[in-house]
DNA sequence: TAAATATATAATCAATTACTTATATAATCA
DNA sequence: TGATTATATAAGTAATTGATTATATATTTA
């Protein structure tokens, strides 16, 4: 795939709300799925898709942690991505609110 | 509308090929119509039907100058956008070789 | 091993999207 | 003024999207 359809792809991962509050937390930390869940106060289904959608469109990894699926963003090999996420508003207080919850 | 949501309309806006090629001209410089359908090797329905969602969405000005109307990007008041532009591929020679045509 | 917890997947559905074709509007020129 | 050129709008359509509900898988713990 050509370089335009790939950056068009990454850029559709940063056009839902929900997505970019996923990503505006990852930039504090990896963070599990029900932390991600009690932050969005979204499903775990759903926050599972997007999840996946950005694990597919390679913005993001996985790792198990036993019982728990941890993911970190991955996007430092994507600088046009990279510096357009400073941009995003922090989560840092959110993201301390849900520490230890799992 | 919040902050998030604006910036995930704004990136909707990049999240198709034909739109990051508009874009990438306009970096060069403003453009007509007939320029872009003619770059974009689409019809001229569909480029306008682009515009008009760039411009609706504030990335794009229109300014018609007798029978052409062109548009110009407007992105400087949006530095996560601008910063993020920057990296797309350099579009001059295309933008070059239909200078003149309108 | 059975129950509980965390996560993934599948099916469904309403809404949105990009594109096409056809038509309307606007400006220029003969 | 009528024809031509440039652009916009509208209607139709197939494909995609995000969310929900239900179910499956995986891990831990009692």
């Amino acid at each position: 795939m050509e370089q335009l359809e790939v950056m068009a792809e990454h850029y559709k991962m940063l056009s839902d709300k929900s997505r970019l509050t996923i990503l505006a937390c990852l930039k504090e930390r990896e963070m599990c799925v029900c932390d991600l869940v009690e932050i969005l106060q979204s499903t775990q289904p759903n926050v599972s898709q997007h999840l996946r959608k950005l694990k597919a469109a390679g913005l993001v990894t996985e790792t198990r942690k036993g019982q728990w699926v941890y993911y970190a963003l991955n996007v430092s090999d994507k600088p046009y991505l990279e510096e357009t996420l400073n941009y995003l508003p922090s989560f840092k207080e959110k993201v301390l609110q849900v520490k230890g919850i799992c």
